[in-house]
DNA sequence: CCTAATGCCTAG
DNA sequence: TGAGCTAGGCATTAGG
């Protein structure tokens, strides 16, 4: 940034002093108009960020990663962490798949992975043999090469259809592979729209109905599926295998660029030594913009005057770089480069430039997705700074913010903008809480008191203008508040450790980081069942739009509703839904039906199960279904969580991994969730209904159990009842008085009422609640037990407290009602 | 004044 | 592969 020398230069000089003399106090006692408060803002954000070696920020800030050094392509292997890939061609080729990641030293790299061609199925028709199938073949060939000029070939093979259990028949089909997988979506709306010109040998007499193809998916999945290659893993290419590209080939910035075959690479399962992170480099920054009066700041209009950055590397727990690139002049800040430009074009640049060098891997902030990055690329635009979005890693590849939109019943319409850095991950701290935590407000300064425990006490958007256009000091004062801002979403990573969750979810599912950002469940889900079907050669068909269908869910036990002064005691079956799926083996790939029952001659409860609801499904000991072995794995790795958490005693790591733990419960679910998911892309309602309807079954059986063996007639002290339930839960008043003979009998009961179930059904005695108030369905409170010397806490389902549609007022006057009633038992005091 | 449909949010 | 699922409470509103 050679223009920004100068007043930057200057700033540093003319003040060196100030720094050298106090640099604790800073400006505070010779600038009475200050408000102590800054003071205070600054002191802790010096002791968050920490000292640099000495006090000239400008020598000591390094802002370009470690070179690289000697490197023998011949002798030595290139080993990354990948970060991000995506498609791009290299040279002729036209399909390659382009990895980012990082070494274990810091270094970038980016892989072109090359020669792996994309590819559909198609079904040979009904009864075809092989030799049938070779004319038909050729038949396609010529065909398919008229109406998508990119047919590679087609290969005839024995594959078998996810759907249905047909006795381990496999049958014909035909393998379609391109060169140019851009072309894949065309080809497979060819197949499907069934041209009449497709029809062979009038095979198909309606020439409406079209040929379903199978496998179609996304060719960086198709890759990542048929490579092994799981999101945030490493990969490894070996001395010899690889070929480093000479400056002129080179499409990317990265430290280290290569090249080699997709047989050559070498993806490694993240376990064991390959389950370590990379040192990231992590940009945190934030903008300010002069807005006028009562006006959301326009970027045709309003300038960017601010923009603070901070620079971490993962696993370092303080940032090495921080500084404000300020328009105007501003007076100096302890330990922070300040960076002054006359004009906003050259600010600009210069922060271009910057982020040039420094290079992150990762860049954060907060709510930069909708906000900053989409202002400062319509603001370079207004300015004619045309050099100005490039913040990618690749060559020539500019940086544009796109409309996006994620709809799903249950998140209902989101509208955002998407903003290409191809090669670096994005992490909008906003957007991620949004998604992993319920509050009641999202801003900056929320957020922060919720979790780290701290106001942030904004600069009124009012006040940003005034303060720009006052004294160096003044504009020193927002650029405090802007460096704060910048840091605070570096630390709220740290704290949530949001990018050690994404990156197991990433790699447990297999999906790129930013997918876990950008996408829902389905991604996921589709990640794991197509590596599974292609272990065992199924392929998958792309399921036509069916028609919606709703089916019956679970059970809600009528509440019998009161105010329980006895301890009430909890059983909850683990993970429900997906233990069901196990049990019974339900799966795409074991359900059958009347005609495959006959003709392969099952027997019923021996080689197959009838569900309550109906449906059929063959035993784990014909075939073990693919549903069971992905929730093996999310369970797995939420098991390992759990262990984790218990282990931990910080309360707030505990709840982070409480937090990770949860989100793995969720993709659990969510496998069950997409079965009965109507509207996506692999609906099977017989899984689904099955599902809901042995959890029916077993909730009631549950009731019956408890309730006919805890009675006064097998030698109790009481009759136990069930009082409610919910789904996958029961709340049973053994009728004693005691927390510890609750406890006692509620663990027995666990243990009984699972021996009546099959593995890996379990029930689970969690919790006693006592006192307990149950007002209906899904709204109650309680006192949380889970030892007899002190509650846990107050818990409270469904009532007005935990709600977000009520005003604070409401929700304090329940919760001391509640106190109350629940801690003081004081049931008339609760009345007034 | 009553009921049904709808929206919102939560439990599981 | 665009998008996990159902049950259910409670406030509001449309319609008679
Ligand atoms: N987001 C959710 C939560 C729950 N369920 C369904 C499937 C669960 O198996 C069942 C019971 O939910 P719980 O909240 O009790 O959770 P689990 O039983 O799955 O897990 P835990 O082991 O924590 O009890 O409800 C679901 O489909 N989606």
């Amino acid at each position: 940034m050679p223009e920004a020398i100068p007043p930057h230069k200057r700033a540093l000089t003319d003040t060196t002093n100030n720094i050298r003399g106090d640099a604790r106090k800073g400006f505070g006692s010779t600038q009475p108009q200050k408000s102590q408060f800054e003071e205070e803002v600054l002191e802790k954000l010096t002791q968050d960020i920490g000292d640099l070696k000495g006090n000239n920020a400008e020598k000591d800030q390094q802002w370009e990663r470690p070179p690289l050094g000697d490197f023998d392509p011949t002798k030595e292997n290139i080993c990354f962490q990948q970060i991000d890939a995506e498609e791009g061609r290299f040279g002729a080729d036209k399909m390659a798949v382009r990895l980012f990641g990082v070494t274990e030293l810091g270094q970038s790299v980016m892989l072109h992975v090359t020669g792996f061609q994309h590819y559909l199925y198609i079904a040979a028709p009904v009864g075809f043999t092989k030799e049938d199938c070779g004319p038909y073949r050729a038949f396609l060939e010529t065909k398919l090469a008229q109406m998508v000029p990119v047919i590679q070939s087609v290969e005839v093979t024995l594959r078998e259809n996810l759907y249905g259990f047909q006795g381990n028949q496999k049958s014909w089909y035909l393998k379609i592979t391109v060169t140019d997988p851009k072309f894949i979506a065309r080809l497979r709306s060819a197949l499907e729209t069934g041209s009449g010109s497709m029809n062979y040998k009038g095979l198909w007499s309606n020439s409406d109905s079209g040929i379903l193809t199978f496998d179609s998916i996304q060719y960086l999945l198709r890759f990542m599926i048929d490579t092994g290659l799981h999101g945030m893993s490493w990969v490894e290419a070996k001395a010899g295998k690889f070929r480093l590209l000479s400056d002129h080939e080179r499409q990317s910035n990265c430290q280290v660029e290569a090249i080699m075959d997709y047989r050559d690479m070498i993806a490694h399962a993240p376990n064991g030594e390959w389950a370590k992170m990379a040192p990231l480099r992590i940009l945190s920054f934030d903008i300010e913009c002069a807005g006028r009066q009562g006006i959301f700041p326009e970027p045709n209009v309003d300038p960017v005057i601010q923009i603070a950055n901070v620079v971490t590397r993962y696993g370092e727990s303080k940032p090495f770089i921080r500084n404000v690139f300020c328009l105007d002049t501003c007076s100096l800040i302890v330990n922070t480069q300040i960076l002054e430009f006359e004009k906003e074009e050259r600010m600009l640049m210069a922060w271009r430039d910057f982020l040039e060098k420094v290079d992150p891997d990762v860049i954060i902030g907060y709510n930069i997705a909708n906000f900053d990055f989409p202002y400062l690329l319509d603001r370079a635009k207004h300015l004619k700074c045309t050099q100005f979005p490039y913040w990618t890693r690749v060559r020539n590849c500019r940086t544009e913010a796109k409309e996006a939109s994620f709809s799903s019943k249950q998140m209902g319409n989101r509208e955002t903008k998407a903003t290409n850095t191809n090669g670096r991950i994005q992490l909008d701290l906003l957007q991620l809480v949004q998604r992993d935590h319920q509050l009641r407000s999202y801003t900056l300064n929320s957020v922060s008191y919720e979790f780290l425990g701290e106001q942030k006490e904004d600069v009124h958007h009012t006040m940003i203008t005034e303060l720009f256009n006052g004294t160096p000091d003044s504009r020193r004062r927002l650029a405090v508040y802007c460096l704060k801002d910048a840091y605070l979403p570096q630390r709220l990573m740290d704290k949530l450790m949001c990018l050690v969750n994404y990156t197991e979810m990433a790699r447990v599912t297999g999906v790129p980081f930013n997918y876990l950002l950008s996408r829902g469940q389905q991604v996921k889900f589709i990640s794991q069942l197509f590596r599974k079907a292609l272990e065992q050669q199924l392929v998958i068909p792309n399921s036509k739009s069916q028609d919606e269908q709703d089916y019956e869910g679970a059970t809600v036990i009528e509440p019998k509703r009161g105010y329980y002064g006895v301890p009430i005691a909890t059983l909850d079956f683990a993970s429900l839904y997906p233990s069901i799926i196990q049990a019974h083996n339900l799966c795409y790939t074991t359900l059958l039906n009347k005609n495959s029952v006959e003709k392969l001659g099952l027997k019923k409860d021996e080689d197959y199960i009838v569900t309550p609801n109906g449906d059929m499904f063959c035993t784990a000991k014909v075939r073990k279904g693919l549903l069971s072995q992905i929730l093996e794995e999310l369970l797995g790795a939420r098991k390992r969580a759990k262990k984790e958490l218990a282990s931990e005693t910080d309360p707030f790591k505990k709840a982070v991994l409480n937090g990770r733990q949860l989100a793995l419960k969720i993709s659990a679910n969510s496998v069950y969730g997409l079965t009965g998911a109507t509207v996506g892309k692999l609906p099977c309602l017989p899984i689904a209904s099955s599902t809901t309807s042995y959890g029916r079954q077993m909730i009631e059986k549950t009731k019956a159990e408890v309730e006919a063996r805890y009675t006064i007639a097998n030698g109790y002290s009481h009759d136990a009842q069930v009082i409610y339930g919910d789904t996958d839960s029961v709340m049973v008043k053994f009728g004693v008085t005691e927390l510890e003979d609750a406890m006692k009998l509620g663990e027995e009961a666990a243990d009984y009422v699972s021996s009546k179930f099959i593995k890996p059904i379990k029930l689970e005695f969690e919790k006693v609640y006592f006192p307990y108030l149950l007002i209906n369905k899904k709204r109650y409170a309680g006192l949380y037990w889970t030892n007899t010397k002190k509650h846990d806490k107050m818990d409270t389902k469904g009532i007005e407290t935990v709600r977000r549609d009520n005003c604070l007022l409401v929700q304090n006057v329940i919760e001391t009602v509640l106190n109350k009633i629940l801690i003081d038992r004081d049931i008339d005091g609760a009345q007034e």
